[in-house]
DNA sequence: ATATTACCGTAACGCTTGTTATGCGAATGG
DNA sequence: CCATTCGCATAACAAGCGTTACGGTAATAT
């Protein structure tokens, strides 16, 4: 071989993060063969050992986010309202690393809504984050932290939230600080949390 | 001219009416020039007397998509928390004209997080509805259908939600029907509303 | 030591993209 | 009525895309 095992590993870590490399800073639609190649100081003759054709590597790119997304660090998760808490918080873009991730989700939603294939493995995957945020929600319903009512609702409700400040954040950073989206997140949290004694009345 | 005036006029709707079928069968990334043409069953050569070049065309695509968001039929508005949830309404996939533009706006979003210019336009448009969701917040908050706060707090919340709302429903639209999505909606308003008696308390 | 095999660059292919030059016919204007 | 101008098709171009065939080089196996 030109090289040996362990230089082909760490060949594919190369790889891995030239994929990455190229979505983060030329979208998921610029995520071309050649766009990779150079990324790699390579030509497209190398990646053909990697994937058989083009539709392998985007399918490993998604494979690759969802990875990443899925091993990120986290917050650790609490109890009651606390871990539903921490989990939204993991989905926003507070730093480097989860802005680059949500920026590539975001990007990939035009060619998932593209194919049907897609739509659905997408769909799935949200599906189940609503699972996840919906045992938290009951939880911290069985605790009192949150009033009742059916936990998939508030559970949409809050990913619906959460979604919809990752994009707003995407497009005004400024705007939507990480201090501000914090903020934001709090506010919500307390509004469909059991009401709190009325403060200040006068 | 091989066209009499009014003949020219009419071309131009044709030429609007092919660039939206296009965006809205291709998705944005599939507006191309040569797909256009073929909508119109013409060639790229009709296009060039329309759009110098193809920034002019996505451009054109784009100030085409806001404005038939922005003249699309309304709910009447109401009053205080009435005319917050008749413009949070109308911008849910809730029909097929409405999930058609939705559709295009989410995948026209890769693109414009890749362009910066395009992504400061976008940042403006939301940050202009929210001024106008954060009027109708303080108008609310009149009439004491809200409680107090910032509106502009408010505001930014209610609409992340429906922004998150939209691509859940676009994603699976058989887990988020259109009297689902009002049902999450009423649910969210009635969270942020001010508190209501218990209802029935045992 | 020689043959084999894996790795990867080179280079070409067919296709689609945006762009441009050219030509023709029909409506317009003097 | 004829010259001009406009509207559009035709067609070619370079660039970028995914895909493929081919060679050479270096590590491995016999």
């Amino acid at each position: 071989m030109a090289r040996t095992k362990g230089d082909h590993e760490a060949r594919r870590r190369d790889v891995s993060e030239a994929v990455w490399q190229v979505m983060a800073t030329r979208g998921f639609s610029g995520l071309t063969l050649r766009a990779v190649a150079d990324q790699l100081r390579a030509t497209t003759g190398l990646l053909t050992h990697y994937f058989p054709n083009k539709r392998a590597l985007v399918t490993y790119a998604l494979d690759l986010l969802e990875e990443r997304t899925a091993s990120r660090p986290r917050r650790p998760a609490g109890e009651g309202i606390e871990a539903l808490r921490a989990a939204l918080l993991d989905m926003l873009p507070l730093t480097e690393e989860t802005t680059s991730t949500n920026r590539i989700w975001v990007s990939s939603w035009d060619q998932a809504l593209s194919d049907p294939d897609l739509t659905d493995a997408y769909a799935r995957k949200y599906a189940q984050s609503r699972a996840t945020l919906r045992d938290r929600v009951a939880a911290a319903q069985e605790l009192g932290d949150l009033p009742p009512g059916d936990p998939e609702h508030i559970a949409a409700g809050v990913q619906s939230f959460v979604l919809g400040l990752v994009v707003q954040a995407l497009f005004a950073p400024s705007a939507f600080t990480p201090s501000r989206q914090i903020e934001l997140l709090e506010e919500h949290l307390a509004a469909i949390a059991v009401p709190r004694p009325l403060e200040d009345p006068h």
